[in-house]
Parts: C-alpha cells; sequence; structure tokens
RNA sequence: GGGCUAGUAGCUCAACUAGGUAGAGCGCCACUCUGAUAAGGUGGAGGCUUGCGGUUCAAAUCCGCACUGGCCCA
C-alpha cells in the first residue's frame, strides 16, 4: 500500500475486512507475525477446546475473541506465542447425534450397524462440525494455528490421555468399584453429574408400611421411585428429630404407626385416617437397630438378608420432612450408597445398565424399572403396606442428550480417587492465579471440598478406549491382576498380537487386543473414558507429549487459559484434578474466567425463547471490528454480558470517527511531501498542542498497560475510546486544522504532521488486539512501505517519559473546561462562534489556575475568537456579583448531626454579597430561624453570574464574555458570515480545494457593505477568491445564492470558478 | 432446595474495597455549527440506586429478609 494514498471516504467495515483478508494472505500475515517473534520468551497459551457440535454462538465467540486479543498483545509484547486451537471431539452427545441421524434407538443397534462404521460415522461428524467452527472463528479474524489444531481424537492426543491415567494409576489412584451413578437407560451408559438436566415431571408417591419385626406397628416411609423399594436394606432417622409413635384409626380399626413428629399430622391426613393418638414421643435416636420386615420380601426372595439388613441407622441426610423416616436402599441413591458402605452393608442392584430388572428382582425381572412403579405399588397395596399414593410434580434429572429420565444405579465402574488427593488438590489450586480471585476462593474451593472421586467409566463407544486389561475373567475384581497401558510403543510391546504404534487406537481395534504375560492373559475392558478426561489433558496433550518431549519440557505448565465460569466444575476441574493426579501440579498458572453471553434483557439466549443473536447477524451488521469491540469492551471477570446492539453501534461509530481522523490528514500529508521516518517530533520545534498530545498519549499508554496487565482490557479500550473522541478528534484536531490549511510549508506544519502520525501510528497499535482490520488498513496508509508488513507485527507502544508533562496536561485540562464555559456563555448571549469578541475575563480561584490562564492566553484567546483575554487576581471580582455557597456535607455531616441536612438547603439557597461567612451565617439564621456556626471548611463560595455580563462557571472559576461590539468586531463577524456560504457555495460546484474564483458579494444594508468591503482581504484568502466582481449566472462554473436573513441583513453571493 | 454472583437514567456502565448532596457515554428533545460532515458544539428532560426492614447524625455503599436474572450443585 502507498504511503499516504487516499482511502475510501467512507468507513466501511465489509468492504474493509474482505480487503484485509486478502491483504493477509498476500503477505503470509499470520506466519510472518508468529516467524517475528520467534525468538521471544516464550508464553504457553492453551485453549480450552470447543465441543464440535453445532456452530459459534456469541458465547464462543466471545471466548475466542477474548483469546486472540490476549494473544495479539503478548505478541506485540514480544512474546513467542502458543496460539494451537483444540477441539473436543469425543462423547455421549456427538453419539447421540450420529443415532439420531442414522435413526438409532439403542446399542442393539449400533451393534447391528457394526461399532467400526459407528466410530467412523461419529468422527466424519465431528470433523464437519470442527470445519464449520473452524471457519467461524476465522471469519472475526482469530489468529490461531488454524493449519494444526489439536483434535481429541487423534491417537497422539488420546496417547496423552492414556499417559496420565497410567500416571495415576501408578500413583494408586485407579481403582475399580461399585458406586451410585447416574445411568442413562436408553443411552446405557454411566453419565457425569453435569450433564444432568433437571426438567420438573410428574412421578408417583407412595406412603409405604415397613412393618416392625419384633415391637407392634410399621415405620412410615415417602418415596417417589418406588421401584428403588426391591433395593430397600435400611431406613434412616435423624438421631435428634422428635419421632411419634401413634395410634391411628381408620373404619373403626386402629394401627400403630411411627413418624416424625412434624410430619404426623399431614401424613395421617394423606392416608385418610379419621383419628389419631400420639402415644408416645421420643428422638430418633431410641428407634436405631430396630428391625423390620422387607414389605416386598415374598417378591424379591434373593434380595440380600444378612444381618445388618433391614435395620433402623441414623443417617445425616435425614430431615424432619415427608415421614421423617427414609427408605435407604445403597444400590441406588449415592447418600444411600456412602451410609451404606460405612455400615457395612452389601451393594444390591437388581437393575441392569438397561433399566430393565435382572433376575434378582424376583417377580420384577424383565421388566423396565419405571414401568414396574405400578405394579410394586399395587404389591403394596394387596399386601396392606400402602399407606398412601399420589402424584407429585418436581424437577427430576434427565440425560441431556437424549432426554431419558436417569436412573441412579450401583454399578461397577473405573474411578480415579481424587479424593485421595483432596489436600494437594487445594494446595495445588493455590498456586493459581484467578481473575476474578473470589471464583477461586469460594466457588473452586468449595467444589473440591465436595468433589467425590472421579467415574471415568463410560459404556459407550466414541471416545478414548480406557486402556486398562485385566486377567481374563476376573472383571477387574483383583486390583493387582491389571495392566494400565500408558502409550501406544509399550501396547505394541506387550500386546500378543502384532500392531502397529502408527494404529488408530478407537474402538474396535483395540477391543480384541489381549496381553499374556506369566501364564496369564488379559483382556481389554471395553469401556470409553469420560468425555471430560479427553480435556483434562490438554496442557500436555497440545504439545503432542508424551509423543513429542521438547516443547513439554520447555512450556509446561500453562501460562493462561481463559473460559467462561461454567468450566469452573469443568475444564479447569478436570486439569486440576488430571494435572494433580498425574503429575502432582496444577497445569496452569494464570486462569482468566469470563461470563456467559445473555440477550439484551440478561436472560440466557436459546433458541426455544427465540433471542439468540448469531454472530454473523452481528458481523453484517456492524462489522467484525465493532462486534470484537463491543465484546472485549465487557469485563471480562467473571460477569455475565448482555448483549446490546446500541453499544455495538456506539463502536463502529467510534471506529468511524477514528477513520475520520486518521484520513483527515493524509491529503495534506501527500501533498506537502511529509515523509514520517525523518521528520519526527524529537527534531522539530512542537507547538504546545503538540506536547500535550504526547504527554496525553503516554498518559493513555500507561494506563493501558496496567488495564491489560490487570486482564481488565475492557477499561483499556474505555480509556483508548475517550482518548481518540474527546482528545484526539474533538480537541487536537481542531486545534491544528489552521496549521494544516496553510498553503506554505513550514516546521510548524510539519510538527503537526509529525504529532498526529506518531500519535495515530501508536493508537492504531493500541488498537490492534480489539480491531485487528481496520487497524490494519489504517497502518498500511500511515507507513507504506517503511512499516511492518503487518500492523500485527507491531511492539507494544512503550511509554516515553521524555513526553510527559503532566503540568501541561493539567493546564490544557483548564483551558478546556475554560473554554467549554465561554462557549456555553457565548450561548446564552446569542453570541455564534463565528462571531469575535472584544475581550473574556477569566476570574480564577487560585495562583495556580491563573498561572496556566497566563500561560495560554493565546490558544485561549484563539479558541474562544476573542481579541483579548484577561485574567482577574484569584481575590479580585469581576463587577457586580453576589455569591452562594455550597456545603460541604463531610464536614457539615459530623457537625450538625441531624440537622446537617436542613444546614444544608438553607446554605445552598442563600444568596450573599460578599464571600463572607459572617454574612452566609446571617442568612442561613434567618432561613432556620435560629443561630448556626459555620467554618470555612463547611461550604465553598461561590460566583453567582449578573444579568449584565455572559458568564459561566468551570471547575477552576469563572469566565465572563464581553459581547458588546463595535464595528471592527462587526466587521469581521459579517465577514466571516459571508466567507462560510462562500465555501458552501464552492461546495455545491464540487470544486477542488486549490481552484480560485471570482466572487460576487452584494450586502443590501448600507452600513453593513463598507464594514464587509473592509475586509475583502481575509474573505479573499480564505475563499481563494482571486477577485471580487460580478460573475456569470449562466456559467456552468458559477453559483449564485441570496440570503434574506444574515444576522439582520440580505446579502446576495455568486461564486464563478476562473 | 443449597452455594456463588449481579440488580444504579430508555440502553451500556462508573461511584460500593475506607458511608457524606448519585456521574459518564450513547439515545431522546431544543438550539447551534458546517474546509473530518452518516462528524462537531451548547443546553435540557430523564433516578423513591429492585423491594422491605435494620445499623447510623447520615446508606447506592454496611447488615438481614424478599423478589428478579445468571452460573454451578442437588
Amino acid at each position: 500500500m502507498d504511503r499516504f494514498a487516499e482511502p475510501p471516504e467512507q468507513y466501511d467495515p465489509e468492504a474493509v475486512r474482505d480487503r484485509v483478508f486478502d491483504y493477509w494472505d498476500e503477505v503470509d500475515a499470520y506466519e510472518r507475525t508468529k516467524a517475528h517473534r520467534e525468538d521471544g520468551e516464550d508464553f504457553f497459551f492453551v485453549d480450552g477446546p470447543p465441543y464440535t457440535s453445532g456452530a459459534a454462538h456469541m458465547g464462543t465467540t466471545w471466548n475466542k475473541s477474548l483469546k486472540d486479543a490476549y494473544i495479539r498483545y503478548y505478541r506485540m509484547n514480544g512474546y513467542d506465542v502458543t496460539d494451537r486451537p483444540g477441539y473436543d471431539m469425543h462423547g455421549l452427545p456427538i453419539e447421540t447425534k450420529v443415532e439420531e441421524r442414522l435413526d438409532f434407538d439403542s446399542k442393539q443397534d449400533i451393534e447391528a450397524f457394526g461399532v467400526e462404521a459407528f466410530i467412523e460415522e461419529c468422527k466424519q461428524f465431528a470433523n464437519e462440525q470442527l470445519e464449520g467452527l473452524q471457519s467461524d472463528f476465522q471469519s472475526f479474524g482469530v489468529w490461531m494455528d488454524w493449519e494444526n489444531p489439536y483434535k481429541t481424537v487423534d491417537p497422539t492426543y488420546m496417547e496423552a490421555a492414556w499417559w496420565a491415567f497410567n500416571r495415576a494409576a501408578d500413583r494408586g489412584l485407579v481403582e475399580q468399584g461399585k458406586r451410585s451413578i447416574s445411568q442413562c437407560p436408553r443411552c446405557e451408559t454411566a453419565i457425569a453429574n453435569n450433564e444432568v438436566e433437571y426438567e420438573d415431571v410428574e412421578d408417583p408417591t407412595v406412603h409405604v408400611k415397613f412393618p416392625l419385626a419384633e415391637r407392634e406397628g410399621s415405620l412410615v416411609i415417602y418415596t417417589t421411585t418406588p421401584w428403588t423399594i426391591p433395593a430397600n436394606e435400611f431406613v434412616a432417622v435423624g438421631e435428634d428429630i422428635t419421632y411419634q409413635r401413634v395410634a391411628a384409626t381408620k373404619d373403626g380399626e386402629t394401627e400403630t404407626l411411627y413418624l416424625a413428629e412434624a410430619c404426623v399430622e399431614e401424613v395421617l391426613k394423606e392416608g385418610r385416617y379419621d383419628d389419631y393418638e400420639v402415644v408416645d414421643s421420643f428422638p430418633g435416636a431410641h428407634m436405631l437397630g430396630w428391625e423390620y420386615d422387607h414389605p416386598l420380601a415374598e417378591e424379591v426372595p434373593d434380595r440380600p438378608d444378612e444381618r445388618g439388613v433391614g435395620e433402623v441407622y441414623h443417617a445425616d441426610y435425614v430431615e424432619a420432612e415427608d415421614t421423617g423416616l427414609v427408605h435407604s436402599a445403597p444400590g441406588h441413591g449415592d447418600v444411600d450408597f456412602e451410609r451404606g458402605e460405612e455400615l457395612g452393608l452389601p451393594v444390591f442392584c437388581p437393575v441392569g445398565g438397561d433399566g430393565v430388572y435382572t433376575d434378582e428382582a424376583g417377580t420384577y425381572a424383565g421388566e423396565f424399572v419405571k414401568d414396574a412403579d405400578e405394579a410394586i405399588t399395587q404389591d403394596l397395596a394387596r399386601k396392606g403396606l400402602l399407606l398412601a399414593s399420589g402424584t407429585v410434580t418436581h424437577s427430576y434429572g434427565h440425560c441431556w442428550r437424549c432426554d431419558t429420565p436417569i436412573l441412579q444405579l450401583a454399578t461397577d465402574q473405573w474411578f480415579i480417587t481424587i479424593t485421595d488427593v483432596k489436600d494437594e488438590l487445594l494446595e495445588n489450586m493455590e498456586d493459581s492465579e484467578w481473575h476474578p480471585q473470589w471464583a477461586r476462593d469460594n466457588r473452586f474451593r468449595d467444589f473440591i471440598e465436595s468433589a467425590p472421586d472421579w467415574n471415568v467409566s463410560r459404556q459407550r463407544y466414541w471416545g478414548i478406549p480406557v486402556p486398562i486389561w485385566v486377567a481374563e475373567g476376573t472383571k477387574g475384581e483383583r486390583p493387582d491382576d491389571r495392566i494400565v497401558i500408558g502409550t501406544r510403543d509399550e501396547l505394541v510391546e506387550r500386546a500378543d498380537q502384532d500392531l502397529d504404534a502408527g494404529m488408530d487406537i478407537h474402538k474396535p481395534a483395540v477391543d480384541d487386543v489381549t496381553i499374556t504375560e506369566e501364564g496369564v492373559t488379559y483382556e481389554r475392558v471395553p469401556d470409553v473414558f469420560d468425555v471430560w478426561l479427553d480435556s483434562s489433558v490438554a496442557s500436555w496433550g497440545t504439545l503432542d507429549y508424551p509423543e513429542e518431549e521438547g516443547d513439554f519440557e520447555e512450556l509446561w505448565p500453562a501460562d493462561l487459559i481463559m473460559e467462561a465460569h461454567d468450566q469452573t466444575r469443568g475444564w479447569f476441574w478436570s486439569q486440576l484434578g488430571m494435572g494433580t493426579a498425574a503429575m502432582g501440579d496444577v497445569p496452569y498458572d494464570e486462569v482468566l474466567m469470563h461470563g456467559f453471553a445473555n440477550d439484551e434483557d440478561g436472560r440466557k439466549m436459546s433458541k426455544s425463547v427465540g433471542n439468540v443473536v448469531q454472530p454473523h447477524e452481528a458481523i453484517e451488521k456492524h462489522g467484525a471490528d465493532a462486534m470484537r469491540m463491543f465484546l472485549l469492551g465487557q469485563d471480562p471477570q467473571g460477569e455475565d454480558m448482555r448483549f446490546s446492539w446500541d453499544e455495538m453501534q456506539n463502536m463502529q461509530r467510534d471506529l468511524n470517527v477514528l477513520w475520520n481522523v486518521f484520513r483527515f490528514p493524509l491529503p495534506y500529508m501527500r501533498a506537502d511531501g511529509f515523509d514520517p521516518t525523518a521528520q519526527t517530533v524529537d527534531e522539530l520545534d512542537l507547538a504546545v498542542e503538540d506536547d500535550w498530545l504526547l504527554s496525553t498519549l503516554q498518559k493513555l499508554k500507561h494506563d493501558t498497560e496496567e488495564y491489560w496487565e490487570n486482564r481488565e482490557q475492557h477499561r483499556a479500550l474505555q480509556a483508548l475510546r475517550e482518548f481518540v473522541v474527546e482528545d484526539l478528534s474533538r480537541y487536537y484536531i481542531q486545534l491544528i486544522r489552521e496549521r494544516v490549511w496553510t498553503e506554505q510549508a513550514g516546521e510548524n506544519k510539519t510538527a503537526a504532521y509529525a504529532t498526529l502520525h506518531k500519535v495515530l501510528r501508536e493508537v492504531v497499535a493500541l488498537l490492534a488486539p480489539y480491531a485487528p482490520f481496520v487497524t490494519e488498513e489504517m497502518y498500511g496508509y500511515l507507513t507504506g512501505e517503511s512499516g511492518h508488513p503487518t500492523v500485527h507485527m507491531c511492539d507494544w507502544p512503550a511509554i516515553e517519559e521524555r513526553f510527559r508533562q503532566p503540568a501541561l496536561e493539567d493546564a490544557i485540562d483548564t483551558a478546556r473546561s475554560i473554554e467549554e464555559a465561554g462557549n456555553h456563555a457565548r450561548q446564552q448571549a446569542g453570541r455564534k462562534l463565528r462571531w469575535p469578541v472584544a475581550r473574556v475575563v477569566v476570574s480564577p480561584d487560585s495562583e495556580r489556575v491563573a498561572g496556566q490562564v497566563d500561560d495560554y492566553r493565546g490558544l485561549l484567546a484563539d479558541r474562544l475568537n476573542a481579541r483579548r483575554i484577561e485574567v482577574l487576581d484569584p481575590d479580585e471580582t469581576f463587577g457586580d456579583v453576589e455569591y452562594s455557597a455550597e456545603a460541604d456535607m463531610s464536614v457539615l455531616g459530623p457537625a450538625f448531626g441531624g440537622d446537617a441536612g436542613e444546614v444544608m438547603e438553607a446554605l445552598n439557597a442563600a444568596r450573599v454579597a460578599d464571600d463572607d461567612l459572617d454574612l452566609l451565617e446571617d442568612a442561613v439564621r434567618d432561613a432556620l430561624d435560629r443561630e448556626v456556626q459555620l467554618t470555612p471548611e463547611m461550604v465553598e463560595f461561590r460566583e453567582e453570574t449578573p444579568d449584565d455580563v455572559a458568564a459561566a462557571g468551570f471547575e477552576g472559576g469563572t469566565v465572563y464574555v464581553d459581547t458588546e461590539l463595535d464595528d471592527d468586531l462587526e466587521a469581521e463577524g459579517y465577514a466571516r458570515e459571508v466567507v462560510r456560504r462562500a465555501q458552501e457555495l464552492r461546495k455545491d460546484l464540487d470544486l477542488d480545494m486549490e481552484a480560485e474564483v471570482r466572487l460576487d458579494v452584494l450586502v443590501f444594508d448600507d452600513r453593513v457593505a463598507p464594514l464587509v468591503s473592509e475586509r475583502e482581504d481575509l474573505i479573499a484568502e480564505e475563499v481563494r477568491a482571486r477577485e471580487f466582481a460580478e460573475v456569470d449566472p449562466d456559467d456552468a462554473n458559477t453559483a449564485v445564492e441570496e440570503y434574506d436573513d444574515v444576522e439582520g441583513v440580505r446579502m446576495r453571493l455568486g461564486v464563478q470558478k476562473v
């Protein structure tokens, strides 16, 4: 791109993006940027792999934008950043999608179809989804290593999981055992708790009487899962809860029931008893050890009947609700299971993985459990044990993929016994720095403390095969008789079959592999890993470890990871767990935890509600840069984002302002042959505004850097936008316009070019991580061949102390607020800025402000279009002014206590002739009808505007604008009115900036006409009028216009090109 | 049901960590400007700071409860 070439007049985001994509391709921008930092210090970023089902939504887009921005930031700071993207491609969600595609209903369908073919389908599906995600991410400018993503389905990656699992096994953290797990009977596999979705459903309820064995009466239990009653092994009570023995009467018959006191009335009502009498009251502790008869003893003859089963025990999970007596089946519920383990009870689960009762369930064998609810209820009723039955609507867990109600079953699973290393987990957690920190210290810690052992086995197909081989026929029940394979090489070496180390290690390829050692043959456990285990090894999997060792040695652990807050229980946790189990360390040093993308009302975006905004819609509407700026303008530390079209539009508007700012000087620079490499701010004599802008730029760099380092890139963006819009566009550009328009070349003009050029170049660099497209294009125009091929190769702009001038910044601040006050005063007086005023008087509050005004008189006179600026002494007053006072509540409050409010009001309302405390006290006394003691600290006096002068206050004093006119001022005022209108005509004629014209000015006012004539020189220069003469109205290059009221005067103007 | 987190102008957010008359940007209205012009300037309207209680002379801020959203857990 040619330096200072003419950029398009309009900022068109889509066109910019198209051009930049082409440009990036053309110059290999990404590759060169990476190569540029090859020798830099390493920065190991790890991408949390998105799951490959579905497209990128606003949340993923936010996440990837953040990652991209921080990667760019670190690159600009000289780091060699690891930027390998990852994809999470195994697991049940994909299996169920593929099953849907193939119209399968069950595992039998898969087996019939063939496991190998099914795996192939899954692989294909995941790859298709991956392609979609890749192009989504690229569409908004994310620069990661798209050629070489890590995929959890690559054998190299899968090996990383095997390796880690093997390490955990070596540490004694892998065991097989029964656990109560959530089972999806359709998918026929255990699913993770976080894969359980809760929804409201209607379920049967039963109140059942468990007849006591050695005493009269029955325990009353309540459950919504009658199908678990066959597996009942004990009844739990709370030791400290009060229970009652009641004699309940129905139809003239009386029976004895045991219930928690709090539940008696309601339960008996449910059971439609006519009356009852409380016979006895006692704590649950009295009931411990009571024995009862299993209510379905005859129907389920094979249930365990050993000592200890069928008794009452205490359990912490009991509360005085329902009946206060809890039916407990260790073969099902997880708390029941845990308590059962403690009590040394057997685990009895007469239900298969498909939810069908096994032979152990006696008469119910062969029936699907949920279907058996009714038969069981009827059996209980027939036996006189059903106290009541009904239905209830409550939230119940469902499989998140296929929406089947889950079952709690105790089954054989493989576990990583995380609970054995809980202290280590907590210690390791402390080694990671989190933004925000509360997420680590509250949420994450709580989760770790309550985390159960990790069930890593799944009875499915599309996953990393569990690398455990157990002695034939032992089903893994003999812990010492098993082999855990850590690498493919190891498998090749030990396998009975002839294998190739490059083989795919998915099912079914490894299923038939056997290992025979010392006369024992081992066969593989058929399970695959829980998909959460896949991504848990990403910090080394992304480095191809253990296959490749070099990067791992150099880089691990990750310097930074960033994901949304759902990953606290997901990836942040699984990595900590696996890192600790396998390496004894947390695999990341720093976590940036961001929030979720909600809709404009703060609600979750969901397809069913129809409030989803697709990233591509946002890109089409406002451009990828504006979308990224919106996303990156959000607080990334734990806060959810509210999507806002409005805000995104603001971003686009700001980019438009920047575009205009950047475009403005280019034609002048080009025309004057400005050379930014030779003519620099260090060598030129800078004007005060140049010094100021450069100083302000240093402050900006200081602030933005601090924000980025604190992971508050949104604040950095805010500061940057403010600089561009307020300081650069609204102030600096306005100030230098005259300098730039001057025709003669000169150092003054060149200094403005050099300043603007430097500032723009740095602003563009600071903005590059947010808006990679538009900054690229601007950078190209600014630097041409002399810069890097891409803005993204730039160094992060460093703070240059030599430009810092805090006193100047402060003074200009004052000048700007005086200017603002002056404009205000002018507006009130009806005197537009185009008309000069004789004088502006500044009455400063302090010597400091007085000095500042004195130093920058010229600037102020120029900005306020005043012939002269007068400065009063701080204690001097301007004409007849009154004073008001403003209360300082922090002093007033403590002094007056409860009266502070009314004293404040009286104080604020008072008007006094002088800034004198006694006068003020008098005024307040009059208002409140009592004496008050004021001190100077309590109030600040303020001058009140006199009626006859246009005045306005500013932070450090008051500005008075003297609006009285004389001939000289009027002459210039009218002359400028002529100039402005003549310019408009020039524009109508579409004349070049350089074009000269003939100007015809007719003023229909005898007093004003000669005044205007006096200023023909001024007019001629401004309008590039070569002569004042009549114009030919018929000429195509002529524009004539008549104006009825130019500040009370009629005039006609004609412009003709010569 | 439990934990964490948030609720401030029409919208996006500051002020909350050390209690002292609630601010900005955008939007809206009026006026204005016109050599960056889908810009710029000046002014204005707009808030019982989600609600209810408490602590305090004084609460957006501290405490409790409730309501609403979000995430996680059950």
